[in-house]
DNA sequence: CGTTTATTCAACACATTGTTATTTATATGT
DNA sequence: ACATATAAATAACAATGTGTTGAATAAACG
């Protein structure tokens, strides 16, 4: 969206409206920021803010783009085979892209937040990495298997909250302890807490 | 929050007010809902909307409130003690009341909801069910141990996702299933792929 | 049945919205 | 560096929802 081929102009003004709301955003809830305050931080006349957004949601929805299609992108890149054998190599770059955009992170699941937001990450961790990990792993139907479906949206929705628990804790653990976390609930579940030693 | 004791006018307004947001909910997001749409619906004035709430988020916070409270009794009555040794007996409470309220709940996690809703829904579980019961299990600190915490964050949001599987899919699964499968995805991980014979 | 209390009704000032036509400023490509 | 194209600023506009008010009406309570 930041293309480089877009006019310096237009670049700048949608960087300064999107900061502007992100910032807004830690303070206030999304339905108690107006069109006016945005511009008026952003020092951007408000019949400017109507030539690229429609509303504040709006605003709020493109930046929420940008980053899944980014997110999309890194998991787009990793092999069913890959993710079979060596998962780490998936999270080892995860945890560190989650990190440099953990401001606007924070913000979309916080109290101010987006439901949509994590939910199109749910969505796209399931459709891009968890659907052909397991299928590849069990070789089963993805799409038929009940127990299947059930248990990735188990594991999607637990990964997320994980990721939510490391941000909203401050990021006390490296991303490569997060990697590790992240690969041994998924595969060992609570017996994790009995053997704490190797990790 | 629908007393017996309070006037029956005040109940009949404070349920059609309720029933008719609900309702818009499934169709709109809650940006796009005014405080006049609502009042027109439930055929109620404008005025009376704003003697029992502050504006349009106020009513859905209202409503989530009560969710909160009867959910949060449900856990409140589950012992330590019972949760460690027999935590199906509140699975087996949970899922025909949440399968009771799967309308309102739908909603409230759909593409309109509120990121809030689960977020309190993952407090109170972490609050009222699994501090107790994991901190009875490995006999630890809960608020000093990471990983405890850590997979606390993980666990509540795998359940939730859990939930949110079922919920979308129609309910399919009976309550009873949910419980069983719930508990072995907790205590088994991916193992439960691996031994699909004992469910 | 009399009293209390909730709801209706109509009206109000106010803020935000989304759009427009015009002018000014800035970026782009050659 | 210049001419051209395009974005942003400006100011004005009608429309709509908001939140509140005081008086009139209706319903519930004991």
């Amino acid at each position: 969206m930041d293309d480089k081929n877009l006019d310096r102009r237009i670049r700048k003004t949608r960087k300064a409206l999107r900061e502007c709301l992100i910032q807004l955003m830690r303070t206030k809830r999304l339905q108690d920021i107006t069109v006016r305050e945005i511009s008026e931080m952003a020092d951007i006349n408000r019949g400017t803010f109507y030539l690229h957004y429609k509303d504040v949601y709006d605003l709020a929805e493109k930046i929420e783009d940008d980053f899944a299609e980014e997110f999309d992108g890194i998991l787009e890149q990793h092999s069913a085979l890959e993710l079979s054998e060596k998962p780490s190599l998936l999270f080892n770059e995860l945890y560190p892209f989650i990190k440099r955009n953990s401001d606007l992170i924070s913000v979309m699941i916080g109290e101010n937040g987006n439901i949509n937001f994590e939910n199109r990450m749910k969505d796209i961790i399931r459709d891009r990495a968890l659907r052909k990990w397991l299928s590849d792993r069990y070789s089963a139907d993805y799409t038929a298997n009940g127990i299947l479906k059930a248990f990735s949206s188990y594991i999607v929705s637990g990964c997320i909250g994980l990721v939510e628990y490391w941000i909203k804790n401050g990021m006390q653990e490296t991303p490569s302890e997060m990697s590790s976390l992240t690969e041994e609930f998924i595969t060992k579940g609570i017996r994790v807490l009995q053997n704490p030693g190797d990790r």
